[in-house]
DNA sequence: CCGACCCCTGCATTCCTTTA
DNA sequence: TAAAGGAATGCAGGGGTCGG
């Protein structure tokens, strides 16, 4: 009778072993650029994603770290954040000493320097320009001017001169390349790479099939690829052309984000997933995307307005389906 | 110039989270 | 558990752009 108090039961001795193996991982959040420290069985196995837990408050959040909640069993689903992974500890405390001597050198040394090409940059508050932005260069004071000297001011006027002549450059080329090559409504042939995609969709049924095609890693590339490919040069034009190959205007309306009132969840979709990975191949960050599939979604109601008042119940078909929905 | 289309803004409402 | 505050959403109306 007794036994149970001379040791715990066997499925927590188990857990309690397993946990002793989780280690720490120190991480950067690709979306937010954050460096966090989180367990080891947060991160999918290439290590190229990490689950994230619903808590709003840090503290929270911070008990979930430290205690190794496991994603799957926690309540709420977790969300599921693309990561740049650093570096792995056997304990929380080497991580955040780790977390401290990677903080360190990222300020003597910018990721940017060390990892070209892949630290992308924080988005939020900065709407025109976003994604192909400069990085900021250090801030330039009076002081720091008036120390230089005459030949450094000089050679930073002929760089200055150099930058303004470069972008002029390049925006007439951009108008030239955006009036001669606007992004087509209907993706050309070798956009299409498999017959097998049924877009846009029409029906919940659609929504179904697809959601059951997607849990197929292969088909779910096709989708990425597909979808990449659609072009786009600002978050709102790239998230338009997929969205607008991806759902009606007639089922849209049927959506919202969240899945308020009697609409169904975007959100909650493995293909927003899809969406979410086309758009990032496309250096459109998580924020930016799901902002304006929100956006996208919202206006879906005020696109379909005109036409409805102009026949009840009449749809113009969908041209860009007719290409694709004959296979 | 006009109409169609699309997007944005402001406001009201609903829902969610936090706090006491 | 209820209240308060914030976030998300829906809707209507207005403005900009483009083609006829």
């Amino acid at each position: 009778m007794n036994q149970q108090t001379a040791s715990p039961p066997l499925d927590q001795r188990l857990k309690t072993t397993a946990l002793q193996y989780i280690m720490y991982a120190v991480v950067t959040l690709q979306d937010s650029d954050e460096l966090m420290v989180v367990p080891s069985n947060w991160l999918s196995q290439d290590k190229r994603h990490c689950y994230w837990p619903p808590f709003k408050s840090t503290e929270k959040c911070m008990e979930a770290v430290e205690n190794k909640l496991n994603p799957e069993t926690e309540g709420k689903p977790w969300e599921k954040l693309n990561i740049i992974f650093l570096g792995e500890y056997g304990t929380f405390e080497k991580a955040k000493e780790g977390h401290k001597e990677i903080k360190e050198h990222e300020r003597s040394y910018p990721l940017d320097t060390v990892l070209p090409g892949i630290k992308r940059q924080r988005l939020e508050g900065s709407q025109g320009m976003s994604n192909n932005q400069l990085h900021p260069l250090p801030p330039v004071t009076p002081a720091s001017i008036s120390r230089m000297s005459a030949d450094d001011k000089v050679e930073i006027i002929q760089m200055l001169r150099d930058i303004k002549s470069k972008v002029q450059e390049n925006s007439t080329m951009l108008k030239k390349i955006l009036k001669d090559n606007t992004v087509p409504e209907v993706p050309s042939s070798t956009c299409v790479p498999s017959k097998n995609l049924k877009l846009p969709l029409r029906t919940f049924e659609d929504v179904a099939r697809t959601e059951m095609e997607l849990k197929n890693a292969t088909t779910r590339k096709k989708y990425v690829k597909y979808l990449s490919s659609l072009g786009g040069h600002m978050p709102k034009d790239v998230i338009k052309n997929i969205m607008q190959q991806v759902l009606t205007d007639d089922l849209a309306i049927q959506f919202n984000w969240q899945g308020r009132g009697d609409k169904k969840a975007f959100s909650h979709l493995v293909l927003t997933d899809v969406i979410r990975d086309s758009a990032l191949t496309r250096n459109v960050n998580r924020g930016d995307c799901e902002t304006e599939i929100k956006k996208y979604l919202s206006y879906a109601a005020s696109r379909k307005r005109p036409r409805e008042q102009g026949g009840p119940g009449h749809e113009i078909p969908n041209v860009i389906s007719t290409s694709l929905m004959g296979n």
